[in-house]
DNA sequence: AAAGATTTATTCTATATTGTATAGGTAATG
DNA sequence: CATTACCTATACAATATAGAATAAATCTTT
């Protein structure tokens, strides 16, 4: 296992969005949700970007849902997390966690 | 506050290493504690540079020693984390958290 | 005590990967 | 055909990473 398997700092914040989404997950829904969770700034081409990295990489599928019949409503591509995808979160967080055990940073990290 | 506010996920992995090390946090220690507790092989070359980059951003500062009685004791250079840095992990933990909660992947992240 | 070998440590340099914004394109409906 | 919701392309900046080169000590040997 390289390095490079871990993820990167905003591809985690985006494989963590697409978990909670589940089969909601689309490029303007993963956006709000980390806007609305972070109230971080996030422009849409940089979550595609990042996306089609992780998909690259196979820890992430998407695939193209119907037309929705309202104005604009052209179909989504929907993307949802693999268990490579899955594997390589939890490698990143247990790192994460291991480094800050014990540390008293803020109360919500244990 | 910046996107770029955020640690990218190397430099918030040396960070904690800093915090964790506090007074003995140098060059070599800060590369063993990050292998010994996350198994991942660091090069030195990485070690350095990312601290610089953190030093450059007001996250870190470094401070020479004195060289140490022994074969091969030069100097060290010494690390601490600024209050700027200590800040920039909590928000960084702190999206990490709130992306998390809720989700149930490894155990140990609340 | 000086030269060279050895050890611990840091710096330099080069490249790959990740992060980010903007502009432009596509497929729906009104 | 105007508008809306969504996606793609592209370019550039920042971060990650390795490896070789350099530096500053001590040890060994003569």
């Amino acid at each position: 296992m390289s390095s490079r398997d871990y993820l990167g700092e905003f591809e985690h914040i985006i494989v963590l969005a697409l978990l909670r989404l589940e089969d909601r997950a689309y490029g303007v829904t993963v956006r709000q949700e980390i806007e609305i969770r972070t109230k971080r700034e996030v422009s849409i081409g940089a979550v595609y970007a990042t996306i089609d990295r992780l998909e690259s990489k196979g820890y992430v599928k998407s695939h193209l849902g119907d037309p929705t019949p309202e104005r604009g409503g052209r179909s989504k591509r929907f993307f949802r997390v693999t268990a490579k995808g899955v594997a390589a979160v939890n490698r990143t967080q247990r790192a994460l966690v291991s480094m800050t055990q014990g540390l008293d940073l803020i109360r919500s990290y244990s």
